[in-house]
DNA sequence: ACCGGTTGTGCAACCGGTTGCATGTGACCG
DNA sequence: CGGTCACATGCAACCGGTTGCACAACCGGT
């Protein structure tokens, strides 16, 4: 491997030129830039990061913390939030890590002392571990807020709300929630987003969970669903809805028809009927917000920015 | 934040020694290591691993690569292959790369110049692609063999074989296989364990796909499906399942009834009905296997193993 | 012709560990 | 009791860039 001293050496400057010729051209003149260039390629130059990091006290490493990979909704975002990292050559580490005990806690500050900062996405536990863990690095927050900092969520509370409100206008007079995830911070806004619309349009809500994002969940919940009674159901989740909407099935009810099942456009679409409701969260999109956040609080600490990103309801329509 | 100097000079003793106390105490007086660890810890001391690492010439990175991150069959993988990668004191970035196309490939390139090792999990593309990647640097294959390279392999053909022969026995006398994804290098050995096991046990077999591992692809699969007048449906992948079962009874079809279709576990369970069959992919064991490979390879390139972990097929019971 | 100000480049220290080699000490052996 | 050896530790070079500072050359202005 060819190192700055090699490019040096062959180009007839100093290892400090040649090092600035490439990371900041703007100090140096044309023509030396343009002979340091041919001498880097000519020997196939690729500089070191290790030592280029060591030199400038960062890591190159932001971490991406997610409380669980089964459930494919992180998928996404990582892939949005990958995709920044490596315009700005950053390597996205992903990290399945909670914050809600000791251990979670003490692995995740191990880590922040190893990376240049962390994207904590749906973090659960309590909010003084957030702190703590951005207090060592520059952290953003993906669906969850917190006082001083900056953040990105997707905005499924009102969402949810504009789904219940149509439901309502359909005529659905009795309609389920199903919240969730555990110790989820979006949780509250989204079912008291809910119950407003409920209110507002004179239909009546029951609310059920929490429940984890799983298909195994939905299986659970049918039993409660069906004993509330309601003729809608808006599950937070898509396996959520899928586990649901294939155990409905099972048990005879008819999906959509008896109990009609909010999912993602994807779902309902497949459904082949109109008047289903979907929300559909742009995760990439989330995940490159969240890493832009991150590079901008890399740069200033004090950025605390929140941002809540749409969140597109749709209709289906008549087939 | 302390330095090793630092321990050194409040402990009393050379750089080299605390190094050594502290990495390799083998070399060093257990008296010493006492007073040396005593000093570290009294100054919070932690390693600074890209100064270990430049001395040393490692990154500490390993490079988990995936053709998309929309399918949730490699969360636990990844899941499984961080753990392992924790363990060793490795960070895994993951990466969305595909090895078809040159840009890919260059990016791949790069990728693995900043890393000590990589995981390809069901990559796609000539395997002179994936030879070029090998060729810099310790590299394992998941999902796919290639001549001369360790890899782990969900043998999911063995596994489609016995489905394919259980639905024969339990009088299935046309059968359908979803294949796919396109480009994928499982994808004809599974195809040819169902057509073997068909033939076999006398039953009718239809392939049909390439698809990609998506909910939308299996409802568009329905149609194909329908046309082959089977009895019973073996898709790949579980969203590919979902896709086509929710499809099916939304054109009234009986699912399972008229048309049986196998799933994974959790999504057979839901359907509350006995005898259909599940296979399941044991995700984060294929994942540790395939970074405890990628660690053996790391130390020594000759290694070469190449396993095939079992793959379970379970028939859903009676409720 | 002199001076303050740019601009371009070199020098050398530095980032924080790691490691080959040299040195010193005490134990063990003949 | 001298010699050999294992063991513990120190010294200093090294990994490969980055950057503050010094210095030289050259600029236009007076």
């Amino acid at each position: 491997m060819a190192t700055l001293a090699d490019v040096a050496a062959l180009a007839g400057y100093n290892k400090s030129t040649v090092s600035r010729a490439l990371a900041r051209p703007e100090m140096v003149a044309p023509e030396t830039i343009a002979r340091i260039r041919a001498a880097a390629d000519q020997l196939g130059y690729v500089l070191n990061r290790t030592a280029s990091q060591l030199a400038r006290g960062r890591t190159g490493l932001a971490a991406f913390v997610v409380p669980t990979l089964e459930n494919a909704f992180f998928a996404p975002i990582i892939g949005g939030a990958q995709a920044r990292a490596a315009e700005s050559d950053l390597h996205l580490t992903v990290t399945v890590a909670s914050l809600e005990t000791a251990a979670g806690l003490a692995a995740l500050e191990r880590l922040a002392a190893q990376v240049d900062g962390l994207i904590l996405a749906a973090p659960r536990g309590p909010e003084e571990n957030v702190a703590a863990i951005a207090a060592i690095k520059p952290t953003v927050l993906v669906d969850r807020e917190a006082e001083g900092l900056p953040s990105v969520v997707a905005d499924t509370a009102t969402a949810i709300g504009a789904v219940v409100q149509g439901l309502a206008v359909r005529g659905h007079r009795r309609i389920a929630y199903l919240g969730g995830p555990p110790g989820s911070w979006q949780d509250p806004g989204r079912a008291a987003a809910a119950r407003e619309a409920a209110a507002r349009s004179g239909a009546e809500l029951t609310v059920h969970g929490p429940y984890p994002a799983s298909f195994a969940a939905g299986v659970t919940a049918t039993a409660e669903v069906l004993e509330s009674g309601a003729t809608a159901v808006v599950p937070y989740a898509t396996a959520l809805a899928l586990g649901l909407i294939l155990t409905l099935r099972g048990r005879g009810v008819q999906v959509p028809g008896e109990v009609l099942v909010s999912a993602e456009t994807t779902v309902t679409e497949a459904l082949g009927v109109p008047g289903i409701p979907a929300i559909d969260v742009a995760g990439d999109a989330l995940g490159r917000a969240a890493m832009d956040l991150l590079g901008a609080a890399m740069t200033d600490p004090t950025e605390t920015s929140r941002l809540r990103l749409p969140v597109q309801v749709t209709w289906s329509r008549p087939a």
